[in-house]
DNA sequence: TGATTCCCTATTAATTAAATGGGATATACC
DNA sequence: GGTATATCCCATTTAATTAATAGGGAATCA
């Protein structure tokens, strides 16, 4: 049940790219959002290329070259980051929620487990890497980030 | 963001006990939790090891010994089992995510964490052992099952 | 006493995670 | 054309984690 460092690089490094686009400008080179966010360069420039398999950005070559997202921040979610550099959310025993088949005492735990991952999905899927910039978070991300305990440890 | 072996056993053992609670039985083995639930006895004894650490279960060695949970199957959620096998939920890079700090761009990126750590909280701390036995699940869980598109991939 | 069953440490094998290195390919600008 | 820039891509490395196994010690009961 953790954020990788793959994931939580990849989300950064498109802040970055969000960021510009507000901004105006046109790309960004791997090595300025490595340099903005603190991030290891060549394995940066392997998750960018993920995204841009994934569709999340483009890229041009060449001396004033560099990445931009592809279509507006407010449109892509943190959701799609996570699928496209760490596949699926909340697989369970390297297979799909709703593809655990158990017999017995266990029967029930399938809708547990897609209960589970439609939770994390009204998180993930709802946030865009706009909300994240601006701290517009929609409502209900900032309804649970706002309850007592939230911030504490279990 | 997965479900590991370890905790998935973790569970499934557990329901057997929770089983053997409501029919009053006394202790159950490892090698039948093993057998009734196809997992590798001497992984699932390393697992046992750990619940008991962690004070989820009692155990009572010779030859009519065997484990039993510590107090009743309605008290011991899901999230208990995870933290007892798996450690803290919804790491960030290795850890928690209140304390993953950001300057610029990624500033308000740990609300986001927490929000989600929060949304996976209120499924596994709400759900218990007798919940998943009798199938009888939290009305808000049932919920997030319903959803149109819970059980499909995206 | 002997069978049973938990307890505990160590080890292994496989996989994944996190990063690094070197170089090929494309692009812009002078 | 030449050169600097920057992506693209493959191979390798290192470390950590995951999943599982081995072997035997310690307690308990009949």
């Amino acid at each position: 049940m953790n954020i990788s460092a793959r994931t939580e690089y990849a989300i950064r490094a498109l802040l970055s790219l969000t960021s510009a686009q507000m901004a105006g400008s046109t790309t960004v080179s791997a090595e300025s959002m490595a340099n903005a966010q603190g991030l290891p360069k060549k394995f940066l420039e392997a998750i960018l290329l993920d995204l841009k398999r994934g569709g999340l950005i483009t890229s041009r070559r060449g001396s004033s070259g560099g990445y931009q997202l592809n279509g507006q921040a407010g449109q892509i979610t943190l959701g799609s980051v996570v699928r496209a550099v760490d596949g699926p959310l909340a697989e369970v025993r390297g297979a799909r929620p709703q593809d655990a088949a158990y017999d017995g005492d266990a029967s029930h735990l399938p809708v547990v487990w897609v209960a589970l991952r439609a939770s994390i999905r009204t998180v993930l899927d709802e946030v865009t890497l706009l909300d994240v910039v601006t701290g517009e978070l929609p409502a209900h991300v900032l309804g649970l980030a706002d309850q007592p305990d939230a911030w504490r440890n279990r």
